[in-house]
DNA sequence: ACCGTAGTACGACGCTTATCGTATGAGCCT
DNA sequence: AGGCTCATACGATAAGCGTCGTACTACGGT
């Protein structure tokens, strides 16, 4: 494909991203997830953020593109779900799916990690 | 080592296994530990199990070796504990710890196990 | 029309992991 | 004592993952 640019795949205006039905998100998917200290702390960020947050407004010690992996690792697990507005993508949890799925599940695991930050000092 | 069997290293009368101290069980290990089918399998089983279990008594369709890993993994991690009783190896969750630890994540993960269970027809 | 900013794509690298087979060790039973 | 069974140790192998840097795309503002 040469000289086109647009016709490529995209679609319409608003770039789309793939998110996993509900009734495709596994158990085990969501967990490993959550399972990597990066992932989780961007989760408890989410968790605590009343609004959808922007995906620089989480400070990590990575470089960016590692930044993007874990993002797109728990938007493919089903964790959390991410739109593009403008040229920022906002992210949010996906709650009410997984509350539904794994009921009181993201509740406890954020809960467990409050608890351990304040155990280990962190916060 | 030529003639020598028994004094190689072995310790004492039952052999020993080395367990992490509450406090030093992490949360990110644990849901990694869970995170894995077969360990999540493992740990159902025992949770379901009113007694501790040898391993043989978890049918799994993977090697021998494989098995004793994951039920490594799952200790190392904290999940079990395990013990020699003869010549098998007795498992149990270590469901006081993990409940202090982190209240209500082991419950909530079983519990979403088996509604994953029942959703997709399996047992 | 241009540039800057936000994020992606892609390839690379090193480490971890899930799996296996075979050989070995530890304890019970006859 | 000898054999049986449960489980480990030790490679080996192949796949996966976290990380990075650089090059690229997509929007929005000036």
């Amino acid at each position: 494909m040469p000289t086109e640019t647009t016709s490529t795949r995209a679609p319409s205006g608003a770039r789309s991203l793939e998110h996993p039905d509900r009734a495709d998100i596994r158990l085990a998917d969501v967990l490993h997830a959550l399972a990597d200290p990066m992932r989780l702390r961007i989760v408890r960020v989410l968790a605590a953020a009343e609004d959808e947050l922007n995906c620089a407004d989480i400070e990590l010690p990575v470089s960016k593109s590692t930044c993007t992996h874990h993002f797109r690792v728990l938007r493919e697990h089903g964790v959390i779900h991410q739109l593009y507005r403008g040229t920022a993508k906002m992210n949010g949890l996906r709650r009410d799916d997984l509350e539904e799925l794994f009921p009181g599940l993201v509740d406890s695991v954020l809960r467990a990690a409050d608890l351990q930050a304040g155990r280990l000092g962190e916060e």
